[in-house]
DNA sequence: TTGTATGCGTTATCAT
DNA sequence: ATGATAACGCATACAA
């Protein structure tokens, strides 16, 4: 339990080369100012004696933490996990360090975990909005003392932070507009309720396709649950008990349209012959359901590495992100079996 | 980009109530010495004032730095974000943060992540091993600053650390005595070649199964992979090209076995008429893929909760877990079509 | 180019 | 029950 042995101080280099601790100190950071002879002196002492720095003294000095925090609203699909290992592998690269939490979809524990990374210190914060964030207040602390929030994929509609996302209306847009192009015309839409603005997009690029088609956009088509497995199996229901018949759907994401498609097919409807679906998100469930489902392909880990990038630049002084509204990744509809 | 607002301190309490920072410091911490009158003082200033206790200060005081270590092969599983979400939940509540890397299945990366985070200077460590760690070396250093170190679900064969896991031998036995009760008597094995002991120990379970029902254990029906949804393409083909046909598959992950699934009916075999499937794990995916897997359920959450408590526990001097030597968690097997 | 001295905010030891 | 003060290890303003 106990952690006795001492560790090895700039005071232990500098007193065995018999120079002071701010020249040691100065030598570590390589600041241009000492000598190189005396540099190499402390470099080959702290490397002998396994000298590490205690970054908390730093820390504690420098006021900063070296610490991004990060709020997700789950940890639970394929998508976040890959974004949550891009942030990891840059920000362990530069020596920072991650907290991680998890809003569950909730506002009210999101709410809870800024105040908690505030509490904490960080330095700066990564941010993928819950389902129901209805406002943005309990981030104006971090605003007003200049500390970072970059927002990534589930952004605010409108905020003076940046952004990292993919145009969602276009890929809303184009998921639709190519089940108008295999001649579909009533097209269902599987979303969530969400006050969040990701979702939101997706379905205008849903109305614009359908208005580029001249196909009136009929709300009684849009189906609302949790994007869940089990919502994909409630919309296939939904779906089947529709009085005119439907023949193609758009869901806002994969695993709900694996949920989907399997509900379709156990009410007897054939994909993509009766109807066509398109998900979001190229989940490797995509390759499992089948048919395979058509689906919008966007790049997770590198939406996390540039997340990571941004901060870490801004905070280096390296770039100001603040001067970057909204960074657009690109997405692309990736077409398989499920559309035919 | 600066950090400027000052933020109050215990001598800022201190000067505002004429009392000295120990006895701050002291009612902060509810210290009994402390006279009921002077905590209430202390405790309503400190809530108007805003004060947060200034973690770097209290750590470089305390010689400790209230985080946690994980390593983890890869954040590419449901089961290991679920391990993980259950780490964090304990974790973030006990006010203790978390640095996650993952070795991505490399021992020589695994073997720096280890340093990276005895460099940070981790009160503790929570591992799951990567498929070709052959050696502990790397976790010589903390066991030799008694810094506890427990190992998860992917835990060494022999050790002096702490292990939390399921029976592996025993989920593998159950697994493919399922399938030899269906009358299975050909029954592959699809595994990764490891040195790490979990997937050994599956291994160890489905031979003891095979020779209580006789049924001689023959190499030649062991398929090694890397356990992806590819190699469960791969062993399928391998399934399917077997002289003599196989008409029973344990897959020691479910992605994996997915994948099998899919491969095997497109070679025109039917699940589980011609061939019964068993998985592990219980992925989402055994749920979509058709026809659905039966696998082993463990609870992934509750023992990323279990670890994150027991090492917490034994920090606070609450427990000591060094006393552990393994924990076992219960598995259960979950019967679906895939084996009829 | 190097050194001196001080502060960063806590906690702990020793007095009182 | 409370106070004075010395660490904890580092970075920096200022001096030399």
């Amino acid at each position: 339990m106990s952690r006795t042995k001492k560790e090895v101080t700039i005071y232990d280099i500098a007193a065995q080369l018999d120079v002071s601790v701010a020249t040691v100190s100065r030598a570590l950071r390589d600041d241009p100012v000492v000598s190189v002879k005396t540099k190499k002196k402390v470099f080959d002492l702290a490397e002998k004696y396994g000298y590490q720095t205690n970054q908390f003294a730093r820390n504690l000095r420098k006021q900063q933490t070296n610490t991004i925090g990060v709020i997700i609203p789950r940890l639970n699909s394929y998508f976040m996990a890959a974004v949550i290992a891009g942030i990891e592998q840059v920000a362990n690269q530069a020596g920072y360090n991650l907290i991680i939490s998890q809003s569950s979809e909730s506002a009210e524990r999101e709410s809870i975990n800024v105040r908690t990374m505030f509490n904490n210190r960080v330095d700066g914060l990564l941010v993928s909005l819950s389902y129901h964030t209805n406002n943005l207040d309990p981030f104006e602390k971090f605003a007003k003392k200049n500390i970072p929030v970059i927002f990534f994929d589930r952004t605010p509609e409108s905020s003076t932070f940046t952004n990292i996302r993919i145009n969602n209306v276009q890929a809303g847009y184009e998921a639709t507009k190519h089940l108008l192009s295999k001649g579909r015309r009533r097209i269902v839409h599987v979303t969530v309720s969400s006050t969040e603005s990701v979702y939101r997009e997706r379905f205008r690029g849903y109305a614009q396709a359908l208005a580029e088609y001249g196909v009136p956009l009929d709300m009684n088509l849009v189906y609302l649950g949790d994007l869940s497995l089990e919502a994909g199996a409630d919309a296939a229901k939904f779906i089947h008990s529709l009085p005119q018949k439907a023949d193609g759907v758009f869901v806002a994401n994969d695993n709900c349209a694996a949920g989907c498609v399997i509900g379709l097919k156990a009410h007897g409807l054939r994909v993509p012959e009766d109807i066509a679906v398109v998900g979001f998100n190229d989940d490797p469930v995509s390759r499992i359901v089948e048919p395979n489902l058509t689906t919008v392909h966007y790049p997770g880990h590198e939406m996390g590495e540039l997340a990571a990038r941004s901060l870490i630049n801004h905070l280096n002084g390296a770039a100001d992100i603040m001067l970057t509204q909204t960074i657009l990744l690109r997405s692309d509809l990736v077409v398989r079996e499920s559309t035919g």
